[in-house]
RNA sequence: GGCCCCCUCGUCUAGUGGUUAGGACUCAAGAUUUUCGAUCUUGCAGCAGGGGUUCGACUCCCCUGGGGGUCACCA
C-alpha cells in the first residue's frame, strides 16, 4: 500500500511496493554506496564511503553497498573485488550482503511498467538516428535541445496499432509541468525548472532500464533514508526525484558532498597521480591517516581538531559539517598526518610497517636483511622522523651496509686535515670501552674532546660522516650504541686514521 | 552554449553584521642542540571584483569575473 500526505513527515509512511518481503525499521536511517565496479576505488569514492559510513555509524543507521554493474561492457569481477579491498583498507565494513545492481533487472523494468500505468511514463516510438539528427539541427538554429514530444500524446489506437505493427519502441518519463526543488544537506535548497529535465528515457528499445531508474528503484528497495553521493550527481536527482513522486514513494533526503579537486582545480583524475586508494597503501600511507586526511577534506568537525581517530570522527560528523565548495587534494598534508599516526606507533607496528619496503630494499641491493632485533630499535630511533614507510630504506641504509659514498659537502667541512689523528685517538678509547652504552660513548667523547681542545660537535661531525656516509642522521651516540663496538671502529678506521 | 553548483592565506579550513579575520599543512627565520625531514617559538601569506542594503559588511541582495559539474536509448 501506499501511503499518502501533502505533507508527509520524511519517513513516517510505511512503503513497500516495490519489495512487499521487505521491511525496514524506518526510524533507522539507511545510507549506501554505490560503486560502479569499473576500476579501483577511487579517492573520491572512497570519501564518499567515509562520509557514508561516518552517518550510519553516528546516527545508529545502516552502511549498505551496492555494485551498480548493469553497464556489462565496463564492470568486472577484478574491480568488484578491488572496491571491497580499498573499503575494507580503510576499516569502513558494511552492513549485510552487497546488492549487485545487475541482480535487479526484472524489478527495475517493473518500476517502469508502474509508471506506464500511473500515466506517468509512454512509449516513444521515434528512431534514436533521426532524434540525434533534430538535435544538431536544433543546436543550430540555437533552439533548445530536447525532446520534442512526438510520442507524448499518441492515441491509444495509434500506440496499439505501432505495437501490432511491431515498431520498435523505448519508454520515456511524462515529465510534468512545473520545477522540482529539493533541500540538499550540504548546499540547501536547490531548484530546476522541469522543462530542463526532459522527458528522459526510462527504458531503451531493447528493454533494458536506465540508470535513474534502477537508483531509485534500488534506493526505495533497500529502504534508503539519506542519499551521500558526489556532486556530479546533481543533475539527476531532480530526474529522481520525480520518479519518486510519480510513484508516490517518500523521497530520501540528499547530501551532495563537492568532489575532490586537483591541483589545477580540476577534478581529481590518474594525470594528477595516485587516484586509487591502494596506491596510497603503496605508498606507505596508512589507512587511518588516509581515512582521516579524507575526512578532513571537506568536512570539519566545527573546531581546531586535525588528528582524529575513527571513533571521535564518528562522534563529531555531521552532515552539516561538510563544506559546499571543491577541495584540493593535499599529499604534502596527507604525508604530515600520516607522519603524525607514525609517531602514535609502538615500535612493533613500525617494525612491522617499515618491514616489506625494507626487505624489498635489501633483496635489490643484495644486502642481508635484518633481524627483528635491529628492525625494533630502528622502529625506536625513526618514529619521529619517518614520514611514510617507503622512506625507511632510505633512512636506515647505513644501518644495514657500509656507507658507499660521504657526503661531499659534508667531508669538505668537517674533514680536516688533523681529523684522522683525533680519529685515531678516540678509536683507541672506544676500543677500551667496557660498555658500549650512549652515556658511556658521550663519556668517550667528552674526554677525547678536552684532550683536543675541541667542541663536542667538532668531534661528532666527522664521526658521523665517518659512520654514516651522512650529515643529517639521529643523536649519534643513539646510532653508535645500535651499530656496536665492532662497526663504529671499522668504519672509522675504513674512512682514515693515522 | 543551456542548466546547476561553487569562490576566506599557495593548499585544507574557522568565521554566520561590529574579530588585530583564527587554526593546520607548506615555506622562511630563530631557539635548543651533535646534525636532521625531530622539538619549541616566531614570521610570510587570504575575504575574486564592482555595486547596493546598513551607523557598520568576509558575513545579506544584485551584477561581473573565475572555477567546476552536467547536458546519452553510459553509470
Amino acid at each position: 500500500m501506499i501511503f499518502h500526505s501533502r505533507n508527509p513527515r520524511p519517513y513516517g509512511g510505511v512503503y513497500c511496493s516495490c519489495s512487499p518481503n521487505l521491511r525496514f525499521d524506518l526510524s533507522t536511517p539507511i545510507v549506501r554506496f554505490a560503486p560502479s565496479p569499473t576500476g579501483y576505488l577511487h579517492v573520491g569514492g572512497a570519501r564518499t564511503a567515509l562520509f557514508n559510513w561516518l552517518y550510519a555509524r553516528s546516527q545508529g543507521g545502516k552502511f549498505l553497498l551496492r555494485i551498480e554493474d548493469t553497464d556489462r561492457e565496463r564492470s568486472t569481477p577484478p574491480a568488484v573485488e578491488a572496491i571491497f579491498e580499498g573499503l575494507r583498507w580503510l576499516g569502513l565494513d558494511w552492513d549485510g550482503e552487497p546488492l549487485f545492481q545487475s541482480t535487479r533487472l526484472e524489478q527495475h523494468r517493473e518500476l517502469v511498467e508502474k509508471l506506464l500505468e500511473r500515466g506517468a511514463a509512454y512509449r516513444c516510438f521515434c528512431d534514436p538516428q533521426e532524434l540525434s539528427q533534430q538535435q544538431k539541427e536544433m543546436e543550430k538554429t540555437g533552439g533548445r535541445r530536447g525532446y520534442l514530444g512526438t510520442c507524448r500524446d499518441l492515441t491509444s489506437d495509434e500506440i496499439a496499432r505501432r505495437m501490432t505493427a511491431g515498431l520498435p519502441y523505448a519508454m520515456r518519463f511524462r515529465t510534468p509541468p512545473g520545477e522540482t526543488a529539493f533541500d540538499d544537506a550540504v548546499h540547501g535548497t536547490i531548484s530546476v525548472q522541469n522543462a530542463e529535465v526532459d522527458d528522459f528515457i526510462l527504458l531503451r528499445r531493447d528493454g533494458t532500464p536506465v540508470y535513474n531508474v534502477a537508483v531509485v528503484a534500488d534506493d526505495a528497495h533497500m529502504g534508503v533514508t539519506q542519499v551521500i553521493r558526489g556532486d556530479d550527481h546533481i543533475s539527476n536527482t531532480p530526474k529522481q526525484i520525480l520518479i519518486y513522486q510519480a510513484l508516490g514513494l517518500p523521497v530520501p533526503r540528499f547530501a551532495h558532498v563537492p568532489l575532490i579537486l586537483g591541483t589545477d582545480k580540476k577534478r581529481l583524475s590518474k594525470r594528477h597521480g595516485a587516484t586509487a586508494v591502494t596506491e596510497y597503501r603503496g605508498m606507505g600511507i596508512l589507512p587511518e591517516a588516509m581515512r582521516n586526511f579524507l575526512a578532513l577534506l571537506g568536512w570539519n568537525p566545527g573546531d581546531d581538531r586535525e588528528i582524529m581517530s575513527l571513533d571521535v570522527l564518528t562522534q563529531a560528523f555531521t552532515l552539516e559539517g561538510i563544506n559546499s565548495s571543491g577541495a584540493v587534494f593535499d599529499f604534502a598534508k596527507l604525508e604530515w598526518m600520516n607522519g603524525r599516526y607514525i609517531a602514535m606507533k609502538s615500535e612493533n607496528e613500525i617494525w612491522a610497517g617499515m618491514r616489506p619496503f625494507i626487505l624489498a630494499w635489501c633483496d635489490k641491493e643484495s644486502v642481508l636483511a635484518p633481524e627483528d632485533e635491529l628492525g625494533l630499535k630502528l622502529a625506536g630511533l625513526f618514529k619521529e622522523r619517518l614520514r611514510r614507510y617507503t622512506e625507511a630504506p632510505d633512512m636506515v641504509d647505513y644501518f644495514l651496509r657500509n656507507p658507499v659514498t660521504y657526503d661531499e659537502k659534508g667531508m669538505k667541512k668537517f674533514w680536516k686535515p688533523e681529523t684522522p689523528g683525533q680519529m685515531s685517538r678516540l678509536v683507541g678509547e672506544l676500543d677500551k670501552l667496557d660498555e658500549w652504552t650512549v652515556p658511556a660513548l658521550e663519556k668517550v667523547f667528552d674526554r677525547v674532546c678536552d684532550e683536543f681542545n675541541l667542541k663536542k660537535a667538532d668531534l661528532i661531525h666527522p664521526v658521523r660522516l665517518a659512520l654514516t656516509g651522512r650529515t643529517a642522521t639521529p643523536g649519534m651516540f643513539e646510532v653508535m650504541e645500535i651499530l656496536g663496538r665492532e662497526t663504529c671502529l671499522r668504519r672509522i678506521k675504513n674512512k682514515g686514521i693515522h
